[in-house]
DNA sequence: GAAAAAGTTGACTGGTCAGTTTATTTGTGC
DNA sequence: GCACAAATAAACTGACCAGTCAACTTTTTC
């Protein structure tokens, strides 16, 4: 016998990437379970429902993400860094992913999201809350930035949501276009929506 | 017996409204015969099968709408206030849409175009094209404020292009929080983006 | 007005879906 | 080493899926 919580680790990764990579509707109980190598029963024994998993999915995604965004905001680097170093540790996972799976992926809250946002209201909830906890990092950075006089926007909370905005958006484009040269210039067009003055390489 | 095409033009219309309210994979052929009171062998009569109904009625939504975005970005009107109207019939319709279905549902192109952007390169394909030809008023709208000088941004394809990126990740955001607030204060994040000078209301 | 074409019908197929069930195996506490 | 709960297995259910088919009706064409 695996070692307890190995099979519901693994369901979980398993899930996650296959509705990444595809989405949820294509993606069935019966794929990931062949995939995972894993029962089907055993699947019910853990969650609920397949939309179960994809919320537990996106909770412990974010959780593994959180030290690495820790490290990215941290306070000890200038401001405006953190949102570049942001920028760059997007592009790197997006491309990545692409890599790996063939298509560029964009982002997986998102995708899920906008997908069952008006047919499952506990998955909407927790795309919803994803999303705002990464715009926290965003605006805490850009709070900096302004009071640093590095930055000609005035309203960080606005700022961070609008940024927000843009880059959900150029996400969308690049899994649509199936192309990471939309992500290309993704630094160059956020420091100029801040209006950003200087940023050290 | 109806008039012909009647029945097409039915099931085009009807497929597209449920796929933009809830999903493509959520969605089943048999629902929308059901709903336009059609037989599914019509339905088969007149599409090789669910893809290429979505990939028709996308065209057709897209030719309906053109006349009123040849309109609304007339060479008549100032550019910015081409932009204005722009952002003011999205936020319209929007919310005609919302209090019809209860939700907020984003753009058609871009949540269907994600959700099989990896899974359907037809469908993907089309929701490139859509996405590119509405991006092509802002572009030509951008060009002439540039000439005109009521706008600090300097690239006219580049600044369309970011535009379409935020107005999408706007629209992907309204859809997932399920609230129209995401998009009140369109006109002035989109004015804010290009620099622009001043409007007359 | 007949023949051909276009449109319509509804039953049908074979496969897949999310989720269930029942029995068995394994780890844990004592 | 035993009792009990957690975990696993695999067959199963009934609904639903996209797509097919052959018979039928209406419209168009000549």
């Amino acid at each position: 016998m695996k070692k307890m919580c190995e099979t519901k680790e693994k369901l979980l990764q398993v899930g996650f990437d296959l509705i990444w990579d595809n989405s949820y509707g294509s993606v069935s109980v019966d794929d990931i379970c062949k995939r995972a190598g894993i029962n089907k029963g055993s699947f019910y024994h853990f969650f609920h429902s397949k939309a179960d998993l994809v919320v537990e999915a996106y909770e412990e995604h974010w959780q593994e993400k959180r030290p690495a965004m820790d490290r990215i905001f941290s306070p000890q680097a200038p401001p405006l860094q953190r949102i570049q170093n942001f920028c760059r540790m997007m592009y790197a996972v997006q491309k990545e992913k692409a890599e790996e799976y063939g298509h560029v992926c964009g982002c997986p809250y998102t995708s899920v999201g906008s997908e069952l946002a008006t047919l499952d209201e506990k998955i909407r909830t927790k795309s919803e809350h994803l999303m705002n906890a990464g715009r926290k990092y965003v605006e805490s950075a850009i709070a900096d930035a302004i009071r640093e006089g590095s930055v000609t926007v005035k309203d960080p909370v606005a700022a961070s949501v609008t940024l927000q905005s843009l880059l959900c958006g150029m996400l969308v484009e690049a899994r649509v276009q199936n192309d990471l040269k939309v992500l290309e210039n993704l630094e160059d067009t956020v420091m100029n929506l801040l209006g950003a003055k200087a940023v050290a390489a």
